[in-house]
DNA sequence: ACTATATTTCGTTAAATAACGAAATGAGAT
DNA sequence: ATCTCATTTCGTTATTTAACGAAATATAGT
């Protein structure tokens, strides 16, 4: 059904979560890790982490109280694979994304994930 | 801006859409032709249409009472080129557009196009 | 100028989406 | 078992989107 591949496509159709996979393709993180960097509420960060992992972009892991969010490098649906591999040039040199990465490198996740 | 890039998934985010982009692969169509495969409003079809313009997908050319549109093969917008060779990997093999790529060789412009 | 036909624009309605805060859930730590 | 904290679910609100029909626009032929 056309409306089950579409589900790709939605899930690349919004500002915030395509800002979520860029900086997961950096290295994997953590919803309030996510939620700090975006500036959103937890429970918005919550949906999106949901709805890219529906479209099979995103795999989670739970780590203690955390639950980190990777990537999905496993090739099995290839249309997933040639999405994420294509990102990069579709979004280059978004100020956005280049300030999301630099913000990364600085974020201390003690301070972003305690009250 | 994020939102200016998410245009382009926006335009693939809809079924109907979709189709539209598959037929014209095939041949380039004029508005009735489409909404007649399609059996949607005029209106409903032309707003498509636009959308998928304002991308950068597809490009119109007047002939007579009659507007065509067609795929945009210009390589300008290197993004538009990459997205719509992916195209046949992403929704190949579906069933509601074997059918409308079928139904298009029938087609009969006359048929489709008078009340 | 008038008519016929193709397309676009406008106004409306129903459904989908993104955001929030509050409440519920789950999993470690005490 | 209880407490704490991270996360998800729920209910609500505002915005966006897809669809329609009716009215407006454009173009060809009479």
């Amino acid at each position: 059904m056309l409306n089950e591949k579409i589900k790709l496509f939605k899930a690349l159709s919004d500002p915030n979560r395509l800002r979520i996979l860029k900086m997961l393709q950096y290295k994997p993180l953590c919803v309030c890790e996510v939620t700090s960097l975006l500036n959103l509420a937890t429970s918005t960060v919550s949906k999106h982490l949901h709805i890219l992992k529906e479209a099979g972009f995103i795999i989670e892991k739970k780590d203690g109280k955390w639950v980190y969010y990777f990537i999905n490098n496993n090739p099995d649906d290839k249309r997933v694979t040639r999405i994420l591999m294509e990102l990069d040039f579709w979004i280059s040199d978004n100020q956005q994304i280049v300030s999301d990465l630099r913000k990364i490198e600085d974020l201390d996740k003690q301070l972003a994930c305690t009250p």
